[in-house]
DNA sequence: GCCAACGTTGGC
DNA sequence: GCCAACGTTGGC
């Protein structure tokens, strides 16, 4: 079956159709039926359909897995008839012209002439949803018409290139996956073990997996996006020239990396050159460490059998890694699993708050499923804290859960805008501590589904808990919002100064190096209180002494949440303040730019605290 | 750097 | 069949 968009006659003129087959995971194989509306609309399921077009059309005859109406003898309609049934959209619907499903008594056989025929538009005095912008595809140069009010992907891209670039991304996907199975590279079957993923000496059976291959055996077809789009005719061309004056120079025997055929090069890359004057750095080389095999046995849902293999490996051959190296997560084929430990207090809680803007996404709370996010108050909180804080979260054994914060190319800073609204959504929500707080002696709960950071580091955590004077935008309940910084060792209190800061809490005061305290960034995020943690909370907020058991002991939901709401990809993203000491280690870099207090006037931090980031920018996401 | 958008997959 | 939500990536 064709995986691209097709005409869908019986939905009206304008209306597509695509059958995509799921190409991995555990329901390989399987087919998702998808449409799209005349204005660019998705839709998965002919509930979201009967929701989009609305109660006037009847879509009981529409076959949504094969996009035609259904064939109904006299018999069945005379069953159906009397009982007609038809779903009632959830929520109210926008205008869009709504093709009319025929009655029963005119479904006919399915044949497009008869579904062309029967379905027409009566609704023809809606107004479609947003008017089209002329405009010329980036790439082929052809006028198409773009929609100026939704925020898309791809949209100096024409349709046509754009469904190319795609179908290039998913074919660059697969490649990093399995391969092409046709190129030198993946015709070899030994590792090389002198390249970097060999000499880490991994478990062979991860290391001949799917993310970790030996550099000698990654597909040649693989596309580095800092060398082209892959969609463009120079990227398209597959042979080089021979003639020009790069194919003229001598090849670099031993070197992956050869020289490109100017046929070759990505026009769209040259194009982007000489629009910025500048070049974008290369891509590092890939680096890729495998997590201890005891830490591989207790992880969920892995069905691929060499990785099976690994988890049962005994842990008699221990990795000589460097500690932060040890923190890199080998992305695993069951990855969706990782971010639930199964065991916090949000992965226990079982209902969505309703409220959170992720929530307020949801179609089943009205909203347009855009985010398609899990209700904030439900995201795990050991992901949250094992991502964010490799070192000083977890144990040895546990750090090699952890994600390297890659880094991407950043802009010049003319080029960004300050962000004002009304959240802040940064893993940065996590602070250091400020000197001559209350101090809450932090022990380390192993046991606990919530693992505190042990103590000797200078970080602070914001959790929900008795009130705090956030003063965030919101319902009049925010005086209490749900957030409590936590802190240990205390820093030397010269160190600091006080100075403006937006967030004020009992334990967190003005001049603390968070991003939450730059006046100039939005302000915390303040979710609505949820219904069931309040219960607890309330229980809680007269003795904040013992904020740490309650911490430990899973009472209230962290403000971490807030942290993980943003879905842990994006944590290659990702800086964070840590103690200076935490920063000798091998393949660690610091920055002492960063501070976002700056910005606010505010004092450095102290000479003990740095801006971590990881140097590594590769990431399975970094080549398409 | 951040995050909205959305392709994709898991699971009921 | 449908929904939940994970993971990626292009846009800002």
């Amino acid at each position: 079956m064709a995986e691209e968009w097709l005409d869908c006659p019986a939905l009206g003129p304008g209306w597509k159709r695509r059958e995509v087959f799921r190409k991995s995971g555990a329901t390989c194989g399987r087919s998702d039926t998808y449409y799209q509306s005349p204005t660019g609309d998705r839709i998965r399921s002919k509930v979201e359909l009967t929701r989009y077009l609305g109660p006037a059309c009847d879509l009981t005859l529409f076959d949504f897995k094969r996009g035609v109406l259904r064939y109904l003898n006299p018999k069945a309609q005379a069953l159906a008839a009397p009982g007609r049934k038809r779903k009632k959209p959830a929520r109210p619907v926008k205008a869009q012209p709504c093709p009319v499903v025929p009655d029963r008594a005119e479904a006919t056989k399915e044949t497009p002439r008869d579904e062309t025929k029967t379905m027409t538009h009566t609704d023809t005095d809606a107004a479609p949803a947003s008017l089209p912008a002329p405009g010329c595809c980036e790439n082929c140069g052809i006028r198409f018409s773009v929609d100026v009010t939704r925020r898309q992907r791809l949209k100096t891209l024409c349709k046509d290139c754009r469904a190319r670039r795609i179908a290039f991304n998913r074919e660059q996907r697969m490649f990093k996956r399995v391969g092409c199975g046709e190129c030198t590279a993946c015709q070899v079957t030994e590792d090389c073990g002198t390249c970097s993923t060999c000499l880490l000496q991994l478990p062979h059976e991860v290391a001949s997996g799917l993310f970790c291959k030996c550099e000698q055996r990654r597909c040649l077809r693989i596309v580095e996006k800092s060398r082209g789009c892959g969609v463009c005719r120079g990227c398209q061309t597959r042979e080089d020239c021979g003639r020009c004056q790069v194919c003229l120079r001598p090849p670099r025997p031993g070197l992956r990396r050869q020289w490109r055929c100017v046929q070759r090069r990505c026009l769209r890359h040259l194009a982007h050159r000489l629009r910025r004057h500048h070049q974008r750095g290369q891509r590092r080389a890939p680096l890729a460490v495998a997590p201890p095999a005891g830490k591989l046995a207790r992880r969920k849902g892995g069905r691929d059998p060499k990785i099976a293999a690994a988890r049962r490996r005994p842990q008699t051959q221990p990795l000589s890694l460097p500690p932060l190296l040890q923190a890199i997560e080998l992305p695993y084929t069951n990855r969706r699993q990782n971010r639930k430990c199964g065991s916090c207090t949000a992965c226990l809680r079982r209902t969505d708050c309703g409220r959170c803007d992720f929530c307020c996404d949801k179609p089943k709370f009205g909203g347009s499923n855009q985010k398609r996010q899990k209700c904030r108050w439900r995201q795990c909180l050991q992901f949250a804290m094992k991502r964010l804080l490799p070192s000083v979260c977890a144990g040895p054994e546990d750090g090699a859960e952890l994600l390297p914060p890659c880094r991407r190319h950043r802009k010049p800073v003319s080029a960004r805008r300050p962000r004002l609204g009304p959240t802040l959504k940064s893993p940065l929500a996590m602070s250091i501590s400020c000197p001559g707080q209350a101090q809450a002696p932090m022990k380390q709960e192993a046991g606990s589904s919530f693992v505190l950071p042990p103590p000797g580091t200078d970080l602070v955590f914001l959790r929900e808990g008795a009130g705090s004077p956030v003063p965030v935008p919101g319902p009049a309940s925010s005086t209490e919002a749900p957030l409590q910084v936590k802190q240990e060792k205390v820093d030397a209190q010269d160190d600091w100064t006080s100075g403006p800061a937006v967030l004020i809490s009992p334990v967190l005061r003005p001049g603390c190096p968070s991003k939450t305290g730059d006046p100039i960034l939005p302000r915390v995020k303040q979710e609505p209180r949820d219904p069931e943690e309040d219960r607890a909370v309330s229980r809680n907020d007269s003795a904040s002494d013992s904020a740490v058991e309650e911490e430990a002991g899973g009472a209230g939901t962290p403000v971490i949440t807030e942290i993980f709401s943003l879905g842990g990809s994006r944590f290659r993203d990702t800086a964070v303040w840590l103690p200076r000491q935490e920063m000798e280690a091998p393949g660690w870099s610091w920055s002492p730019r960063g501070w976002p207090g700056a910005r606010g006037g505010l004092p450095p931090p102290p000479a003990s605290m740095i801006r971590l980031s990881c140097r590594n920018s590769w990431c399975p996401s970094s080549q398409t």
